[in-house]
DNA sequence: TCGTGTAGGTTGTATATACAGGCTAGACCA
DNA sequence: TGGTCTAGCCTGTATATACAACCTACACGA
Protein backbone atom coordinates (compact mmCIF):
# COMPACT_ATOMS: atom_id res chain seq x y z
CA UNK A 1 0.00 0.00 0.00
CA UNK A 2 1.33 3.32 -0.91
CA UNK A 3 0.88 5.06 2.40
CA UNK A 4 2.43 7.83 0.76
CA UNK A 5 1.11 9.04 -2.30
CA UNK A 6 2.17 12.25 -4.26
CA UNK A 7 0.57 15.47 -2.97
CA UNK A 8 -1.47 15.80 -6.82
CA UNK A 9 -2.80 12.51 -6.53
CA UNK A 10 -4.28 13.32 -3.25
CA UNK A 11 -5.63 16.42 -4.54
CA UNK A 12 -7.33 14.30 -7.76
CA UNK A 13 -8.69 11.40 -4.97
CA UNK A 14 -10.03 14.91 -3.12
CA UNK A 15 -11.98 15.36 -5.87
CA UNK A 16 -13.26 12.17 -7.12
CA UNK A 17 -14.32 11.79 -3.89
CA UNK A 18 -16.29 14.98 -4.08
CA UNK A 19 -18.13 13.88 -7.46
CA UNK A 20 -18.61 9.80 -7.21
CA UNK A 21 -20.19 11.20 -3.25
CA UNK A 22 -22.40 13.57 -5.41
CA UNK A 23 -21.32 16.81 -3.33
CA UNK A 24 -20.06 17.78 -6.63
CA UNK A 25 -22.56 17.09 -9.46
CA UNK A 26 -22.14 17.54 -12.97
CA UNK A 27 -21.79 21.16 -14.52
CA UNK A 28 -20.61 22.27 -10.80
CA UNK A 29 -17.21 23.77 -10.55
CA UNK A 30 -14.56 22.39 -9.46
CA UNK A 31 -12.17 24.66 -7.19
CA UNK A 32 -9.79 26.81 -9.17
CA UNK A 33 -6.36 26.33 -9.39
CA UNK A 34 -5.46 29.15 -6.80
CA UNK A 35 -8.24 28.30 -4.06
CA UNK A 36 -6.31 24.99 -3.82
CA UNK A 37 -3.20 26.30 -3.53
CA UNK A 38 -4.67 28.13 -0.33
CA UNK A 39 -6.77 25.67 0.67
CA UNK A 40 -4.39 22.71 -0.02
CA UNK A 41 -1.34 24.39 0.60
CA UNK A 42 0.34 22.95 -2.63
CA UNK A 43 1.80 25.20 -5.24
CA UNK A 44 -0.41 26.50 -8.54
CA UNK A 45 1.68 23.40 -10.41
CA UNK A 46 0.46 20.87 -8.69
CA UNK A 47 -2.78 21.47 -8.61
CA UNK A 48 -2.65 22.27 -12.17
CA UNK A 49 -1.37 18.74 -12.81
CA UNK A 50 -4.06 17.03 -10.69
CA UNK A 51 -6.70 18.99 -12.32
CA UNK A 52 -5.31 18.92 -15.50
CA UNK A 53 -4.71 15.29 -15.31
CA UNK A 54 -8.81 14.93 -14.25
CA UNK A 55 -9.62 16.63 -17.43
CA UNK A 56 -7.40 14.63 -19.33
CA UNK A 57 -9.22 11.06 -17.60
CA UNK A 58 -13.00 13.24 -18.47
CA UNK A 59 -13.98 13.77 -15.08
CA UNK A 60 -13.74 17.63 -15.39
CA UNK A 61 -13.51 19.84 -17.93
CA UNK A 62 -11.49 23.25 -18.00
CA UNK A 63 -12.21 26.30 -19.70
CA UNK A 64 -9.49 29.47 -19.74
CA UNK A 65 -10.95 31.93 -18.21
CA UNK A 66 -14.43 30.27 -16.35
CA UNK A 67 -12.39 27.67 -14.30
CA UNK A 68 -12.90 23.95 -14.00
CA UNK A 69 -16.34 22.30 -14.31
CA UNK A 70 -17.53 19.06 -13.12
CA UNK A 71 -18.50 16.97 -16.54
CA UNK A 72 -21.46 16.23 -17.60
CA UNK A 73 -22.20 12.50 -17.55
CA UNK A 74 -25.25 12.16 -19.83
CA UNK A 75 -23.80 14.87 -22.32
CA UNK A 76 -20.10 13.22 -22.96
CA UNK A 77 -20.09 9.87 -22.13
CA UNK A 78 -19.57 7.28 -24.54
CA UNK A 79 -21.12 5.07 -22.29
CA UNK A 80 -24.26 7.33 -22.61
CA UNK A 81 -23.77 6.51 -25.82
CA UNK A 82 -23.99 3.56 -25.91
CA UNK A 83 -27.19 3.32 -23.45
CA UNK A 84 -29.17 6.17 -24.67
CA UNK A 85 -30.73 5.11 -28.42
CA UNK A 86 -32.90 7.82 -28.76
CA UNK A 87 -29.64 10.28 -28.77
CA UNK A 88 -28.17 8.27 -31.32
CA UNK A 89 -31.18 8.17 -33.28
CA UNK A 90 -31.36 12.21 -32.74
CA UNK A 91 -27.89 12.01 -33.75
CA UNK A 92 -28.50 10.62 -36.76
CA UNK A 93 -31.05 13.07 -37.59
CA UNK A 94 -33.75 10.93 -37.30
CA UNK A 95 -36.83 10.46 -34.81
CA UNK A 96 -37.18 8.52 -32.02
CA UNK A 97 -40.04 6.92 -30.80
CA UNK A 98 -40.87 4.42 -28.10
CA UNK A 99 -43.74 2.28 -27.04
CA UNK A 100 -43.87 1.10 -23.65
CA UNK A 101 -45.20 -2.61 -23.07
CA UNK A 102 -44.56 -3.43 -19.74
CA UNK A 103 -43.32 -1.63 -16.64
CA UNK A 104 -44.18 -3.44 -13.56
CA UNK A 105 -42.79 -4.43 -10.02
CA UNK A 106 -41.35 -7.90 -10.24
CA UNK A 107 -39.49 -10.38 -7.82
CA UNK A 108 -36.15 -11.36 -9.25
CA UNK A 109 -35.31 -14.70 -10.11
CA UNK A 110 -32.79 -16.79 -11.90
CA UNK A 111 -30.13 -14.65 -14.44
CA UNK A 112 -31.70 -11.82 -13.61
CA UNK A 113 -30.86 -12.06 -9.87
CA UNK A 114 -27.54 -13.43 -10.33
CA UNK A 115 -26.74 -10.37 -12.56
CA UNK A 116 -27.67 -7.72 -10.16
CA UNK A 117 -25.93 -9.84 -7.53
CA UNK A 118 -28.88 -9.95 -5.26
CA UNK A 119 -31.61 -12.56 -3.51
CA UNK A 120 -33.83 -14.75 -5.36
CA UNK A 121 -37.17 -12.89 -4.99
CA UNK A 122 -35.78 -9.07 -4.68
CA UNK A 123 -37.90 -6.31 -5.40
CA UNK A 124 -37.00 -5.28 -8.99
CA UNK A 125 -38.83 -3.24 -12.14
CA UNK A 126 -39.18 -4.81 -15.22
CA UNK A 127 -39.13 -2.59 -18.53
CA UNK A 128 -40.37 -4.05 -21.55
CA UNK A 129 -39.58 -1.21 -24.86
CA UNK A 130 -39.77 -1.15 -27.90
CA UNK A 131 -37.52 2.11 -29.59
CA UNK A 132 -38.63 2.75 -33.15
CA UNK A 133 -36.39 5.16 -35.58
CA UNK A 134 -38.58 6.83 -38.02
CA UNK A 135 -41.49 4.67 -36.84
CA UNK A 136 -39.66 1.73 -37.66
CA UNK A 137 -38.75 -0.68 -35.07
CA UNK A 138 -35.05 -0.80 -34.33
CA UNK A 139 -34.80 -2.31 -30.50
CA UNK A 140 -36.33 -4.37 -27.72
CA UNK A 141 -35.56 -2.77 -24.64
CA UNK A 142 -35.90 -6.05 -21.65
CA UNK A 143 -34.67 -4.24 -18.62
CA UNK A 144 -34.23 -5.19 -15.00
CA UNK A 145 -33.90 -2.08 -11.87
CA UNK A 146 -33.07 -3.03 -8.77
CA UNK A 147 -36.10 -1.41 -6.94
CA UNK A 148 -34.30 -0.05 -4.16
CA UNK A 149 -32.06 2.47 -6.50
CA UNK A 150 -34.90 4.17 -8.39
CA UNK A 151 -37.89 3.63 -6.21
CA UNK A 152 -39.98 6.10 -8.47
CA UNK A 153 -39.72 3.95 -11.43
CA UNK A 154 -43.10 3.26 -12.26
CA UNK A 155 -44.30 6.82 -11.75
CA UNK A 156 -42.70 7.74 -15.17
CA UNK A 157 -43.65 8.16 -18.35
CA UNK A 158 -40.80 6.16 -20.44
CA UNK A 159 -42.47 6.72 -23.60
CA UNK A 160 -40.99 10.39 -23.17
CA UNK A 161 -37.32 9.59 -21.38
CA UNK A 162 -35.88 7.12 -21.95
CA UNK A 163 -34.93 4.44 -19.25
CA UNK A 164 -31.50 5.30 -19.29
CA UNK A 165 -31.97 8.36 -19.23
CA UNK A 166 -33.93 8.42 -16.40
CA UNK A 167 -31.42 6.04 -14.67
CA UNK A 168 -28.54 8.79 -15.16
CA UNK A 169 -30.65 11.39 -14.03
CA UNK A 170 -31.12 9.18 -10.63
CA UNK A 171 -27.40 8.89 -9.77
CA UNK A 172 -24.27 8.71 -12.13
CA UNK A 173 -23.54 5.31 -13.65
CA UNK A 174 -19.99 4.34 -12.94
CA UNK A 175 -19.58 1.42 -14.67
CA UNK A 176 -20.82 -1.20 -17.58
CA UNK A 177 -20.70 -4.54 -18.86
CA UNK A 178 -21.66 -6.01 -22.07
CA UNK A 179 -21.91 -8.67 -24.26
CA UNK A 180 -22.81 -9.30 -27.75
CA UNK A 181 -24.40 -12.17 -29.30
CA UNK A 182 -26.30 -13.16 -32.10
CA UNK A 183 -29.35 -15.39 -31.70
CA UNK A 184 -32.37 -16.43 -33.68
CA UNK A 185 -35.00 -14.30 -32.25
CA UNK A 186 -38.09 -15.32 -30.32
CA UNK A 187 -41.69 -15.20 -31.98
CA UNK A 188 -42.36 -12.00 -29.52
CA UNK A 189 -39.16 -10.39 -30.54
CA UNK A 190 -39.41 -11.10 -34.20
CA UNK A 191 -43.15 -9.62 -33.99
CA UNK A 192 -41.83 -6.26 -31.85
CA UNK A 193 -39.41 -5.55 -34.49
CA UNK A 194 -40.86 -6.90 -37.67
CA UNK A 195 -38.40 -9.41 -38.63
CA UNK A 196 -38.41 -11.72 -41.41
CA UNK A 197 -38.28 -15.62 -40.89
CA UNK A 198 -34.61 -16.12 -42.17
CA UNK A 199 -33.70 -12.78 -39.94
CA UNK A 200 -30.68 -13.04 -37.31
CA UNK A 201 -31.20 -10.86 -33.99
CA UNK A 202 -28.35 -8.73 -32.51
CA UNK A 203 -28.55 -8.22 -28.68
CA UNK A 204 -26.51 -6.67 -26.01
CA UNK A 205 -26.92 -7.89 -22.63
CA UNK A 206 -25.44 -5.23 -20.28
CA UNK A 207 -25.03 -4.74 -16.94
CA UNK A 208 -24.57 -1.01 -15.17
CA UNK A 209 -23.13 0.10 -11.99
CA UNK A 210 -23.55 2.82 -9.67
CA UNK A 211 -21.81 3.00 -6.34
CA UNK A 212 -19.89 -0.05 -6.49
CA UNK A 213 -23.08 -2.25 -7.33
CA UNK A 214 -25.02 -3.56 -10.09
CA UNK A 215 -28.30 -1.74 -10.48
CA UNK A 216 -29.89 -2.78 -13.83
CA UNK A 217 -29.54 -5.72 -16.38
CA UNK A 218 -30.87 -5.57 -20.12
CA UNK A 219 -31.04 -7.22 -22.74
CA UNK A 220 -31.24 -5.25 -26.28
CA UNK A 221 -32.71 -7.16 -29.23
CA UNK A 222 -31.75 -5.44 -32.71
CA UNK A 223 -33.26 -6.78 -36.18
CA UNK A 224 -29.58 -8.44 -37.63
CA UNK A 225 -30.64 -6.85 -41.03
CA UNK A 226 -31.05 -3.25 -40.17
CA UNK A 227 -28.55 -2.74 -37.19
CA UNK A 228 -24.64 -3.25 -36.16
CA UNK A 229 -22.16 -1.87 -33.60
CA UNK A 230 -19.32 -0.12 -34.80
CA UNK A 231 -15.97 1.06 -33.44
CA UNK A 232 -13.19 2.63 -34.04
CA UNK A 233 -9.81 1.92 -32.73
CA UNK A 234 -6.56 4.48 -32.99
CA UNK A 235 -3.81 3.13 -31.23
CA UNK A 236 -2.33 2.86 -28.47
CA UNK A 237 -5.24 1.43 -26.95
CA UNK A 238 -7.70 4.07 -26.51
CA UNK A 239 -10.88 3.57 -28.56
CA UNK A 240 -13.10 6.70 -29.83
CA UNK A 241 -16.31 5.65 -31.82
CA UNK A 242 -17.73 8.42 -34.28
CA UNK A 243 -21.17 8.74 -35.51
CA UNK A 244 -21.83 6.80 -38.31
CA UNK A 245 -24.54 6.86 -40.78
CA UNK A 246 -26.16 3.78 -40.53
CA UNK A 247 -27.60 2.13 -37.13
CA UNK A 248 -24.75 2.06 -34.61
CA UNK A 249 -24.06 2.07 -31.34
CA UNK A 250 -20.36 0.91 -30.63
CA UNK A 251 -18.83 -1.46 -28.26
CA UNK A 252 -15.67 -2.43 -27.25
CA UNK A 253 -12.41 -0.29 -25.92
CA UNK A 254 -9.31 -1.30 -24.28
CA UNK B 1 -4.37 25.56 -38.50
CA UNK B 2 -2.41 26.21 -35.13
CA UNK B 3 0.58 27.20 -36.34
CA UNK B 4 1.51 27.77 -32.83
CA UNK B 5 1.65 24.57 -30.83
CA UNK B 6 3.00 24.25 -27.32
CA UNK B 7 6.63 23.09 -27.05
CA UNK B 8 5.78 19.78 -24.82
CA UNK B 9 3.10 19.20 -28.01
CA UNK B 10 6.03 19.70 -30.31
CA UNK B 11 8.23 17.03 -28.63
CA UNK B 12 5.45 14.54 -28.10
CA UNK B 13 5.28 14.82 -32.22
CA UNK B 14 8.68 14.38 -33.01
CA UNK B 15 8.75 11.59 -30.60
CA UNK B 16 5.80 10.02 -32.33
CA UNK B 17 7.30 10.63 -35.70
CA UNK B 18 10.19 8.74 -34.85
CA UNK B 19 8.25 5.93 -33.65
CA UNK B 20 5.83 6.06 -36.62
CA UNK B 21 8.57 6.20 -39.25
CA UNK B 22 9.79 3.40 -37.69
CA UNK B 23 13.14 5.20 -36.89
CA UNK B 24 12.67 3.93 -33.30
CA UNK B 25 11.12 0.65 -32.74
CA UNK B 26 9.30 -0.84 -30.27
CA UNK B 27 11.91 -1.31 -27.00
CA UNK B 28 14.16 1.20 -28.36
CA UNK B 29 15.58 3.97 -26.31
CA UNK B 30 13.89 7.23 -26.15
CA UNK B 31 15.73 10.50 -25.79
CA UNK B 32 16.02 11.06 -22.19
CA UNK B 33 14.73 14.10 -21.13
CA UNK B 34 18.03 15.92 -20.41
CA UNK B 35 19.09 14.88 -23.56
CA UNK B 36 15.66 16.91 -25.05
CA UNK B 37 16.47 19.55 -22.43
CA UNK B 38 19.98 19.76 -24.84
CA UNK B 39 18.63 19.03 -28.65
CA UNK B 40 15.80 20.95 -28.11
CA UNK B 41 16.35 23.85 -25.99
CA UNK B 42 13.55 23.38 -24.01
CA UNK B 43 13.20 23.01 -19.99
CA UNK B 44 13.06 19.75 -18.45
CA UNK B 45 9.83 20.32 -17.03
CA UNK B 46 8.41 20.51 -20.58
CA UNK B 47 10.56 17.45 -21.62
CA UNK B 48 9.04 15.96 -18.84
CA UNK B 49 5.46 16.74 -19.56
CA UNK B 50 6.27 15.51 -22.81
CA UNK B 51 7.07 12.14 -22.06
CA UNK B 52 4.99 11.88 -19.28
CA UNK B 53 1.95 12.46 -21.56
CA UNK B 54 3.29 9.88 -24.31
CA UNK B 55 3.27 7.36 -21.17
CA UNK B 56 0.09 7.80 -20.14
CA UNK B 57 -1.28 7.60 -23.65
CA UNK B 58 0.56 4.67 -24.11
CA UNK B 59 3.45 5.23 -27.13
CA UNK B 60 6.45 4.70 -24.64
CA UNK B 61 7.06 3.15 -21.53
CA UNK B 62 9.39 4.75 -18.38
CA UNK B 63 11.38 3.15 -16.31
CA UNK B 64 12.84 5.53 -13.41
CA UNK B 65 16.44 5.11 -13.43
CA UNK B 66 16.67 3.31 -16.91
CA UNK B 67 14.95 5.32 -19.44
CA UNK B 68 11.91 5.93 -21.18
CA UNK B 69 11.44 3.41 -24.15
CA UNK B 70 8.81 2.48 -27.13
CA UNK B 71 6.19 0.14 -26.48
CA UNK B 72 5.63 -2.96 -28.06
CA UNK B 73 2.86 -2.84 -29.69
CA UNK B 74 2.32 -6.31 -30.03
CA UNK B 75 2.67 -7.21 -26.06
CA UNK B 76 0.65 -4.30 -25.07
CA UNK B 77 -1.96 -2.91 -27.90
CA UNK B 78 -5.66 -4.33 -27.77
CA UNK B 79 -5.84 -3.72 -30.89
CA UNK B 80 -3.65 -6.94 -31.81
CA UNK B 81 -5.81 -8.17 -28.91
CA UNK B 82 -8.81 -7.90 -30.79
CA UNK B 83 -7.02 -9.29 -33.74
CA UNK B 84 -5.36 -12.54 -32.79
CA UNK B 85 -7.52 -14.90 -31.98
CA UNK B 86 -4.69 -17.24 -31.60
CA UNK B 87 -3.73 -15.42 -28.43
CA UNK B 88 -6.90 -15.02 -27.08
CA UNK B 89 -7.62 -18.73 -27.29
CA UNK B 90 -3.82 -19.24 -25.56
CA UNK B 91 -5.29 -16.76 -22.69
CA UNK B 92 -8.19 -18.81 -21.89
CA UNK B 93 -5.50 -21.84 -21.70
CA UNK B 94 -7.02 -23.60 -24.33
CA UNK B 95 -5.88 -25.17 -27.62
CA UNK B 96 -5.62 -23.08 -30.95
CA UNK B 97 -5.14 -24.37 -34.16
CA UNK B 98 -6.21 -23.44 -38.13
CA UNK B 99 -6.15 -24.48 -41.38
CA UNK B 100 -5.91 -22.87 -44.04
CA UNK B 101 -8.95 -23.30 -46.79
CA UNK B 102 -7.56 -20.21 -49.49
CA UNK B 103 -4.65 -18.18 -49.75
CA UNK B 104 -4.70 -16.71 -53.49
CA UNK B 105 -3.78 -13.67 -55.26
CA UNK B 106 -7.10 -12.30 -56.63
CA UNK B 107 -8.21 -9.10 -58.61
CA UNK B 108 -10.32 -7.03 -56.07
CA UNK B 109 -13.84 -6.24 -57.01
CA UNK B 110 -16.45 -4.38 -55.17
CA UNK B 111 -17.18 -4.26 -51.59
CA UNK B 112 -13.10 -5.34 -51.48
CA UNK B 113 -12.10 -2.60 -53.52
CA UNK B 114 -14.23 -0.22 -51.38
CA UNK B 115 -12.91 -1.51 -48.51
CA UNK B 116 -9.28 -0.33 -48.99
CA UNK B 117 -10.05 2.44 -51.24
CA UNK B 118 -8.37 0.97 -54.52
CA UNK B 119 -9.20 0.60 -58.18
CA UNK B 120 -11.50 -2.36 -59.18
CA UNK B 121 -8.98 -4.87 -59.95
CA UNK B 122 -6.22 -4.10 -58.25
CA UNK B 123 -3.46 -6.93 -56.85
CA UNK B 124 -4.97 -8.11 -53.05
CA UNK B 125 -4.36 -11.63 -51.67
CA UNK B 126 -7.56 -13.44 -50.57
CA UNK B 127 -6.76 -15.92 -47.40
CA UNK B 128 -9.60 -18.23 -46.21
CA UNK B 129 -8.70 -20.10 -42.93
CA UNK B 130 -10.89 -21.77 -40.46
CA UNK B 131 -9.60 -21.37 -36.46
CA UNK B 132 -10.68 -24.00 -33.86
CA UNK B 133 -10.67 -23.85 -30.25
CA UNK B 134 -10.07 -27.33 -28.66
CA UNK B 135 -10.76 -28.60 -32.22
CA UNK B 136 -13.77 -26.75 -32.30
CA UNK B 137 -14.23 -24.53 -35.14
CA UNK B 138 -14.94 -20.80 -33.51
CA UNK B 139 -14.22 -18.79 -36.52
CA UNK B 140 -13.99 -18.29 -39.68
CA UNK B 141 -11.60 -15.94 -41.46
CA UNK B 142 -12.42 -14.32 -44.55
CA UNK B 143 -9.30 -11.90 -45.55
CA UNK B 144 -8.40 -9.48 -47.92
CA UNK B 145 -4.54 -7.87 -47.78
CA UNK B 146 -3.61 -5.40 -50.40
CA UNK B 147 -0.98 -7.08 -52.03
CA UNK B 148 1.26 -4.21 -52.22
CA UNK B 149 1.76 -4.53 -48.65
CA UNK B 150 2.63 -7.57 -47.82
CA UNK B 151 4.39 -9.11 -51.18
CA UNK B 152 5.44 -12.32 -49.37
CA UNK B 153 1.77 -13.07 -48.07
CA UNK B 154 1.56 -16.47 -50.51
CA UNK B 155 4.63 -17.75 -49.42
CA UNK B 156 3.96 -17.34 -45.30
CA UNK B 157 2.19 -20.53 -43.90
CA UNK B 158 -0.38 -19.50 -41.73
CA UNK B 159 -1.47 -22.02 -40.19
CA UNK B 160 1.30 -22.01 -38.12
CA UNK B 161 1.13 -17.78 -37.73
CA UNK B 162 -2.28 -16.21 -38.13
CA UNK B 163 -2.70 -13.56 -40.73
CA UNK B 164 -3.32 -10.69 -38.15
CA UNK B 165 0.31 -11.98 -36.36
CA UNK B 166 2.50 -12.05 -39.99
CA UNK B 167 0.58 -8.22 -40.87
CA UNK B 168 1.77 -6.69 -37.63
CA UNK B 169 5.44 -8.06 -38.54
CA UNK B 170 4.96 -6.28 -41.76
CA UNK B 171 3.93 -3.12 -40.64
CA UNK B 172 2.71 -1.69 -36.91
CA UNK B 173 -1.20 -1.28 -37.72
CA UNK B 174 -2.30 1.93 -36.36
CA UNK B 175 -6.12 2.47 -36.82
CA UNK B 176 -8.81 -0.55 -36.99
CA UNK B 177 -12.30 0.27 -37.92
CA UNK B 178 -14.95 -2.49 -37.00
CA UNK B 179 -18.83 -3.52 -37.48
CA UNK B 180 -20.40 -6.42 -35.53
CA UNK B 181 -23.32 -7.72 -37.09
CA UNK B 182 -26.10 -10.79 -36.49
CA UNK B 183 -26.38 -12.44 -39.84
CA UNK B 184 -27.86 -16.45 -40.80
CA UNK B 185 -24.62 -17.62 -41.87
CA UNK B 186 -24.42 -19.35 -45.44
CA UNK B 187 -23.91 -23.03 -46.49
CA UNK B 188 -20.14 -22.72 -46.20
CA UNK B 189 -19.99 -20.58 -43.34
CA UNK B 190 -22.63 -22.90 -41.53
CA UNK B 191 -20.60 -25.81 -42.42
CA UNK B 192 -17.32 -24.66 -41.80
CA UNK B 193 -18.62 -23.62 -38.21
CA UNK B 194 -20.37 -26.98 -37.79
CA UNK B 195 -23.82 -25.00 -37.29
CA UNK B 196 -26.60 -26.04 -36.87
CA UNK B 197 -29.45 -24.90 -39.08
CA UNK B 198 -30.96 -22.92 -36.53
CA UNK B 199 -28.11 -20.85 -35.16
CA UNK B 200 -27.13 -17.28 -35.99
CA UNK B 201 -23.52 -15.86 -36.55
CA UNK B 202 -21.91 -13.26 -35.25
CA UNK B 203 -19.82 -11.24 -38.14
CA UNK B 204 -16.92 -9.12 -37.44
CA UNK B 205 -16.51 -6.89 -40.40
CA UNK B 206 -12.91 -5.43 -39.97
CA UNK B 207 -10.10 -2.98 -41.86
CA UNK B 208 -7.44 -1.78 -40.89
CA UNK B 209 -5.41 0.96 -41.57
CA UNK B 210 -1.29 1.31 -41.72
CA UNK B 211 0.31 4.69 -42.44
CA UNK B 212 -2.69 6.11 -43.46
CA UNK B 213 -4.08 3.51 -45.24
CA UNK B 214 -6.29 0.80 -45.35
CA UNK B 215 -4.65 -2.41 -45.86
CA UNK B 216 -6.32 -5.38 -44.71
CA UNK B 217 -10.75 -6.27 -44.88
CA UNK B 218 -11.33 -9.12 -42.98
CA UNK B 219 -14.90 -10.65 -42.54
CA UNK B 220 -14.58 -12.97 -39.19
CA UNK B 221 -17.60 -15.42 -38.54
CA UNK B 222 -18.00 -17.04 -35.23
CA UNK B 223 -21.20 -19.29 -34.39
CA UNK B 224 -23.85 -17.59 -32.01
CA UNK B 225 -24.44 -19.86 -29.97
CA UNK B 226 -20.50 -20.61 -28.64
CA UNK B 227 -18.82 -17.24 -28.90
CA UNK B 228 -19.86 -13.47 -27.62
CA UNK B 229 -18.35 -10.34 -27.61
CA UNK B 230 -17.36 -8.27 -24.18
CA UNK B 231 -16.76 -5.48 -23.59
CA UNK B 232 -16.08 -3.67 -19.99
CA UNK B 233 -16.27 0.15 -19.66
CA UNK B 234 -15.06 2.42 -17.06
CA UNK B 235 -16.62 5.99 -17.03
CA UNK B 236 -15.98 8.91 -17.34
CA UNK B 237 -15.92 9.23 -20.82
CA UNK B 238 -12.70 7.83 -21.81
CA UNK B 239 -13.67 3.85 -22.29
CA UNK B 240 -10.43 2.93 -21.21
CA UNK B 241 -11.10 -0.57 -20.22
CA UNK B 242 -10.52 -4.08 -20.29
CA UNK B 243 -10.00 -6.06 -23.22
CA UNK B 244 -12.92 -6.44 -26.09
CA UNK B 245 -12.27 -10.21 -26.98
CA UNK B 246 -14.02 -13.20 -28.05
CA UNK B 247 -15.18 -14.89 -25.26
CA UNK B 248 -16.17 -17.82 -25.31
CA UNK B 249 -20.03 -19.13 -23.46
CA UNK B 250 -19.99 -21.47 -20.79
CA UNK B 251 -22.50 -20.94 -18.44
CA UNK B 252 -24.59 -18.56 -20.17
CA UNK B 253 -26.00 -21.35 -22.57
CA UNK B 254 -30.06 -22.14 -22.34
C1' DT C 1 -30.38 53.36 -21.74
C1' DC C 2 -26.98 51.12 -24.05
C1' DG C 3 -22.59 49.99 -25.48
C1' DT C 4 -17.68 50.02 -24.35
C1' DG C 5 -13.73 49.17 -21.83
C1' DT C 6 -11.24 47.23 -18.34
C1' DA C 7 -9.90 44.96 -13.89
C1' DG C 8 -9.34 40.77 -12.04
C1' DG C 9 -9.90 35.90 -11.84
C1' DT C 10 -9.03 31.63 -14.46
C1' DT C 11 -6.64 28.35 -17.27
C1' DG C 12 -2.43 27.31 -20.40
C1' DT C 13 2.17 27.20 -20.88
C1' DA C 14 7.22 27.63 -19.93
C1' DT C 15 11.27 27.94 -17.06
C1' DA C 16 14.64 27.28 -13.26
C1' DT C 17 15.49 24.87 -9.29
C1' DA C 18 15.53 21.30 -5.85
C1' DC C 19 15.42 16.87 -3.69
C1' DA C 20 14.16 11.86 -3.57
C1' DG C 21 14.59 7.38 -5.28
C1' DG C 22 15.55 3.71 -8.84
C1' DC C 23 18.98 1.54 -11.74
C1' DT C 24 23.53 0.25 -13.61
C1' DA C 25 28.17 0.08 -14.88
C1' DG C 26 32.42 0.30 -13.32
C1' DA C 27 35.69 1.17 -9.61
C1' DC C 28 37.29 -0.71 -5.66
C1' DC C 29 38.50 -3.98 -2.16
C1' DA C 30 39.06 -8.56 0.07
C1' DT D 1 38.27 -14.00 -8.85
C1' DG D 2 34.30 -12.45 -6.80
C1' DG D 3 31.64 -9.54 -4.12
C1' DT D 4 30.51 -4.73 -2.61
C1' DC D 5 30.03 0.08 -3.06
C1' DT D 6 29.37 4.19 -5.25
C1' DA D 7 29.21 7.76 -8.90
C1' DG D 8 26.27 9.16 -12.25
C1' DC D 9 22.37 8.96 -15.02
C1' DC D 10 17.50 8.47 -15.09
C1' DT D 11 12.63 9.36 -13.79
C1' DG D 12 9.22 11.28 -10.20
C1' DT D 13 7.73 14.88 -7.73
C1' DA D 14 7.27 19.65 -5.74
C1' DT D 15 7.84 24.58 -5.66
C1' DA D 16 8.21 29.48 -7.11
C1' DT D 17 7.83 32.45 -10.78
C1' DA D 18 6.44 34.46 -15.11
C1' DC D 19 3.75 35.69 -19.01
C1' DA D 20 -0.11 34.93 -22.30
C1' DA D 21 -4.85 34.28 -23.44
C1' DC D 22 -9.48 33.87 -22.20
C1' DC D 23 -13.78 35.15 -19.91
C1' DT D 24 -16.97 37.79 -17.09
C1' DA D 25 -18.87 41.25 -14.22
C1' DC D 26 -18.98 45.77 -13.46
C1' DA D 27 -17.82 50.52 -13.76
C1' DC D 28 -17.86 54.12 -16.79
C1' DG D 29 -19.18 57.21 -20.30
C1' DA D 30 -21.78 58.66 -24.51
Amino acid sequence: MSVNKPRYQELKDFIIEKISSGELKPTDRVPSENELVESKNVSRMTANRALRELDDEGYVERVAGRGTFVSDFLARSDLLEVQNIADEIAQRGNTHSSRVVRQSLQHARGEVAEALHIEQGTDVFHLLLVHAENALPIQVEDRYVLASFAPDCLLQDFSRMTPSAYLTSVAPLQEAEQAVRAKLPSLAIRDYLDMGAEEASLVVIRRTWSKGHPVTFSRLHHPGSRYELTGHYTPPGTLRTASADVVQLENLRR
